[in-house]
DNA sequence: TGATTAATTCCAATGGTAATAATAACCCGT
DNA sequence: ACGGGTTATTATTACCATTGGAATTAATCA
């Protein structure tokens, strides 16, 4: 029941197709309907909105030794860009892609107040996006996607409850349009997250998938039938709070044997601690300890080893619950402690993981770790935009 | 996407017709239109096309004080009668149902084989649906349904594997031909009792929804946008194996620490033998011993008492859990166990489980027990066969 | 006749199927 | 060597079923 009318399908078909182009590089129309379980007719027709549109166009014409030529599309890199930001707690990163997602440009910063005061975070929001903007070389910015921890309301534009900093119904998107005039898309980084990894695995449509984000806290996005899924009340995917040792650590989100408070950042941390009080890494802040913990992973350091082998079993156990319930296609992690350890924390968990799983799910799942794009979170932003702009557009046209 | 097509929407929609009508009483095509989320043009097409198939009737005109008279629509208990089949670990319960899904025949019988040889078992069931066919009074049996633990094939008609009785494809379908000539189809009891319960509350809808059945073994069924959920092997919802004490107690299913293994029924038991090893619940026989159980329970019996608490602790971890992955609207306990014990346990679960889950999700989610409606396997079962037999009629009337 | 509520009909948009058009290499006969 | 027919492949168009919304018709009473 996700789509109940006809406009519902056509949106979703037309990301489809422009997902596949974006990514697949240029494809003919034939190519997609192979690659995508749409027919022909349908591709043609949205092609032909998006190339008048102006995010496609029909870059060249093949002929081959027998039958009609095929004409190829592309993603027209002109069309506009898009921003994304991730809006963490201690840093703030924005990412400029064209429509293409080629990224531009990147721009990061300290989050210089700890308690986040939302003024001062906002502005620093509004900072990185005008810097952003002034790098666009003339080319029309079209969205801005920001991604704040916590709750949010995308249609009220408002940040509803952020843990870390106590935020309540902070206003985002009134205060930003002093900063900026573009139009801004408030959503959550574990929704970005989902979308991102969406958009880059086009394949991934009509598939189960839950992306596992390690960081400082731990959570996953989930996409049933290849669309997000957001829970009753945009909340779904808190794995990371999920029970695996009752009455165990202390968790900071106030209960206690949370994977997070096993997994997270400070729980690996605490890991290290157990097996070598004395770490050097230990005596770092948290992002450079983890490095440092990375670091001394891959040189075999036995404190090291023993940490990771710790929390790889709490994250092995966690998946094998994730699996069990959600069976999905796949599980990708991410995050910036999974880009430091994701592989030796995926090799930990393994073992867990398959004797926590039941024999079907465990088959029907693919195990990745993904690397090398970036912030997700802020490609994820900006895709949000893109959805957003086109469905303006697209609505537009055919009033 | 779990709707691709103008046909995939129409089923769906004409389904949420007929709960509507089957559940609300009678009721005119403007209160469709109010309850549902559908146009009166759909609603009308729709229900002039289920008048015509025979599963409704204009039964009664009304005048109001003004304006036109309503015409009110009934579901027509003749259009022909159900067999609902739940194949347990150790009994088969198979109850009759007419189109408007009121009962109007049940048989139970013991597993005779504790090994559960695939051509006994189904030569029990065989005798199960012959039995009520003769109660039928001469009404038409339109279809069957039957659930089997474990992982089946509907579409081959096929029980994949069944891990109770070590079942390895074997082709229900098939050998049922030799008993009788009604349409099978063959499904898993938890995806039954999701639809058992979407059916009995059509305000669910476009819901989200985790069914937890606790009986020997623990498992939920789930519904996203009130569409059951299969997941990718069909085997989604398998919240019973989530490790809740890492090493924990060991579980039936190979692992250790599931959620199964201390909130089902032996689970449950083993807490009442930690309380009180010479307990006289322990002398009896699995479902005497929960039956005795909750005897003492409601007799005040500290021992009783403390096992309920005790399990009471895992069982609200684990729906904590369950609430932060999945964010629904309800969770609703069933299940046999759940028949005797449900309140009791729900109320010891419920500090635990809102301790554990996050407050968002928490806030969304309404728990509940489901009782007082014979046995729900057997109702969705039946439901899925319903849903099969119109499913080809009306392709077949389209065509 | 007007008011009021219920149900039907019409319309534009959409997707899928199937028929049709477009296009160019290849083949063959002259 | 050249021209027309063949064939293979790609893209477009026509048609039908569907939905939601708007306009219309239906049925009743004041």
């Amino acid at each position: 029941m996700t789509a109940r009318s006809a406009a519902d399908i056509r949106r979703g078909n037309l990301f489809e197709v422009l997902r596949r182009v974006s990514v697949g590089g240029p494809l003919s129309r034939q190519d997609i309907v192979t690659a995508s379980s749409l027919s022909m007719a349908t591709v043609a027709s949205i092609v032909s909105e998006l190339i008048q549109l102006g995010l496609l166009t029909e870059s060249e014409t093949v002929r081959r030794a027998t039958g009609r030529p095929l004409t190829r599309l592309t993603v027209n890199p002109a069309f506009g860009l898009f921003i994304g930001v991730d809006v963490a707690e201690t840093y703030i990163h924005a990412s400029l892609f064209d429509s293409a997602f080629d990224a531009r440009a990147e721009e990061h910063m300290a989050v210089v107040d700890p308690v986040g005061d939302p003024a001062g975070v906002v502005q620093q929001i509004g900072e990185l996006v005008r810097r952003l903007s002034d790098r666009a070389n003339g080319d029309q910015v079209r969205g801005v996607g920001i991604c704040v921890p916590g709750l949010v309301d995308d249609a009220d534009g408002v940040s509803v409850f952020a843990p870390n900093w106590a935020w309540r119904q902070v206003p985002v998107r009134r205060m930003l349009a002093e900063q900026f005039s573009h139009p801004v898309h408030l959503d959550n980084p574990l929704r970005a997250l989902v979308v991102s990894e969406l958009w880059r695995e086009p394949g991934l449509g009509g598939k189960n998938l839950a992306v596992v984000n390690l960081g400082t806290g731990v959570g996953a996005g989930l996409a049933f039938g290849g669309d997000l899924y957001r829970g009753t009340s945009n909340s779904a995917g808190e794995w990371g709070h999920t029970t695996v040792v009752l009455d165990g650590w202390a968790c900071r989100c106030g209960s206690s044997g949370c994977i997070e408070a096993y997994v997270g950042a400070p729980g690996l941390l605490r890991h290290l601690q157990e097996a070598d009080p004395g770490h050097r890494a230990l005596r770092l802040g948290q992002t450079e300890a983890i490095t440092e913990l990375a670091r001394s992973f891959s040189a075999g350091d036995p404190a090291a080893v023993a940490a990771v082998q710790a929390g790889g079993r709490y994250l092995g156990a966690g998946l094998g619950s994730l699996v069990n319930v959600v069976n999905p296609d796949a599980v990708v992690l991410v995050g910036w402690v999974s880009d430091l350890l994701g592989d030796a924390l995926l090799a930990a968990a393994r073992h867990d993981a398959e004797s926590h799983a039941l024999v079907r799910p465990l088959a029907a799942v693919d195990f990745s770790v993904r690397s090398g794009v970036g912030n997700p979170v802020a490609r994820g932003a900006a895709t949000f935009a893109l959805e957003a702009a086109l469905t303006h557009d697209h609505t537009e046209g055919t009033r």
